[in-house]
DNA sequence: AGTGAAAGTGATATACG
DNA sequence: CGTATATCACTTTCACT
């Protein structure tokens, strides 16, 4: 599918406000909401789109650390873990990523006791490195259109 | 501020699909719709409710490689840094970290070509660590709360 | 903090350029 | 692919609880 220049006003209106009536789209990009509602609607289909979120501060419901967590998987423990990765509430992001180490994954917590027990979880599956974040620099950036 | 098991509902809802109505929210959590909207706009304004966003398919708009690049900064490169990742378009995500290394980026590229011209920019803040995303295996879960 | 009702606005389906 | 119109749903405001 090709994604033509209305389209993309359309998803960087959506991508910084994914509430945005379609109304309030068609008016910023200069079509009428029906002409919106079928542009995204084609958009979903075709998974440009693939849904709309959220974003709530970890720290003010109570998650006091956020971190990175690379794991390098003993043999054989790489897919057990992708299954069982997938249960914990911690991780809110997880990569599987090319090289030396197998999986990176971003993760909340609420202390210092909580990560603790949290790697002791991992430690089954292969030798952990962590790298608490310190800030969230740059934010979901808006991705754009290729030149 | 506090917030209530209804609160974290419509927490769960707006997580899952920030573009579900009011009206629809209050009904899968047993209110009304002003009553909805009145609940939202004060977790916007006590800033648990961060944003709205829309998640597009890097690889459907012709992003083919998304990768996570580290960066140790040279000594008195990582505050000029901090600025000018801001205005990196390849840049998604960046996350400032403790330990030996003190950044790490999620960046979405056309080809390897633009990796190496992407990595290129980089060199003169520091050296560089780049691991190549296979999969995204749990992507932008929801955040509960905390027990 | 939530409800209910009124008025304004938005969404959706259909007919038609 | 888009608009125009009509109908229905949703949002917003406000008086009341």
């Amino acid at each position: 599918m090709k994604i033509d220049e209305l389209n993309w006003k359309i998803l960087k209106c959506l991508q910084n406000n994914a509430r945005m009536s379609n109304a309030e789209i068609g008016r910023q990009v200069g079509i009428t909401s029906p002409a919106v509602s079928e542009r995204i609607k084609k958009m979903e289909d075709a998974e440009i789109i693939q849904g709309y979120t959220t974003f709530i501060s970890p720290f003010e419901v109570g998650y006091q650390l956020k971190a990175l967590i690379t794991l390098r998987a003993f043999m054989g423990m790489l897919k057990p873990f992708l299954e069982k990765v997938k249960t914990y509430d911690e991780v809110v992001n997880c990569y599987r990523i090319t090289g030396n180490e197998n999986i990176v994954m971003e993760v909340v917590l609420k202390n210092q006791k909580h990560l603790e027990s949290f790697i002791d979880q991992l430690i089954s599956f292969g030798e952990t490195k962590t790298q608490i974040v310190l800030s969230h620099v740059v934010k979901h950036s808006e991705i754009k259109a290729l030149e």
